[in-house]
DNA sequence: CGGGATCCGTAAAGATACTG
DNA sequence: CAGTATCTTTACGGATCCCG
């Protein structure tokens, strides 16, 4: 199962043998947010396939990087992160910064699509500091072709927050109207929320407190900080 | 050229896209040893054909992760990383010293062969440390199977150490007689020198200077002193 | 001899369909 | 929901050849 060897003697390249293949750190990561379903994992990580899914998630537990749990009761299956694996956090943490210094933004954006977007940036909703109920925010990105440019985004006090790709009917708190490679630039701290409105690139139209408010319930992706430009 | 890119959000995907092809960071790591040529990485990292090694640094250099240099005078070219790829070096590191903690030994020690090994110590042996002359060490593998179990490595003050695979014909300064597994083992902190000596899995004759500061002048690997297993 | 390019067989990854 | 099965495409490995 494994591939072949690389036959060096440091250690680095041992590493490289476990996490080089293909999806295997982006299925850590999504573990790392939270997902523990197959199919969870498949939304979080969208463009793996089942088959390589299945295959690499059977590789990791060979390798002690993930634990499959099968809930003798009902026979559902949840896939956790092992030790090993959480110790690795930092390195990717690292990685993750080093990337965001040193690849270009224009390269880091591209390929992005909103839907990738949208299930980002579901986590990312911080309810504690919206409104203590329902709350309808309704999301439209000019550059995304029609049929996938609109997406509501449903909040509950104490639940996650579920995105929604067609009208569920409920009257809308905050309209959110910009481009994909605005919202993701802010998302990743490539450009800053406040900017972006005062520059007529993002509109929020609705209720005045959620729109006031939105640089507090919209989390910034944990490698925003480093960002190189210019952020004055 | 670049693989199909992951198209997620989060910036480690783009630090994979960039590091994962085979071969890249062994290629780093060989640079970071001070290799520059076309044919010293060739040897530096065995197992990569001409073919694809020519391909990955070009793909480095358009990643800004190499740069190749050519002397216009003599035509030689030579390659070196980029301040990029420099940056990537406690990354590098950390993640070598979780590989010798997380990945079992007997893995790790797998599918070495003792020129591979003596390539590595090659670069390992403190001149400073040993007589202030020519040094002639000749090693033999138990382990190995004959036509590449002997090697012959030969000092000099201030010069990088060579390695031959047929009797250069000079007189023997030290024998050392062990396995490609132990002496490997002691490489990466995974086996103590003196214990091996002690145990009789490695046997030290000639001059008796060069046989007692072996400590002094093999350097070990710089993961040597992670090691988790009991060295008391 | 150093620094590659070319060709071909195999192995990994992607796309899609189907199943218990 | 949690995967298999199958087919196509791309990447890698190994050998050979080339050129200054």
């Amino acid at each position: 199962m494994p591939r072949k060897p690389y036959g060096l003697f440091c250690p680095v390249s041992k590493a490289c043998e476990e996490l080089e293949p293909r999806w295997t750190i982006q299925i850590l990561g999504e573990l790392w947010d939270g997902s523990t379903r197959f199919n969870e994992i498949r939304r979080g990580v969208p463009g793996i396939s089942t088959g390589l899914l299945s295959k690499r998630l059977k590789e990791m537990q060979a390798k002690g990087l993930v634990e499959r749990v099968e809930d003798p009761a009902t026979g559902a299956i949840d896939y956790f992160r092992t030790k090993k694996a959480e110790e690795l956090d930092d390195i990717l943490v690292a990685l993750g910064h080093w990337a965001q210094k040193n690849i270009k933004a224009e390269i880091a954006l591209e390929d992005r699509d909103a839907s990738t977007l949208m299930w980002t940036l579901r986590k990312k909703i911080l309810d504690e500091e919206l409104p203590k109920k329902r709350n309808v925010l309704r999301f439209n990105f000019g550059d995304a072709l029609p049929p996938c440019s609109t997406y509501w985004l449903i909040t509950k006090p104490g639940e996650p927050a579920e995105i929604c790709v067609s009208d569920p009917g409920f009257d809308i708190d905050l309209f959110i109207e910009t481009d994909v490679t605005v919202m993701s630039g802010i998302y990743l701290g490539r450009r800053r929320l406040a900017r972006e409105i005062e520059d007529g690139r993002l509109f929020l139209s609705g209720d005045a407190r959620i729109a006031k408010t939105m640089d507090r319930w919209l989390k910034l992706s944990v490698y925003a900080e480093t960002d190189g430009i210019a952020l004055a």
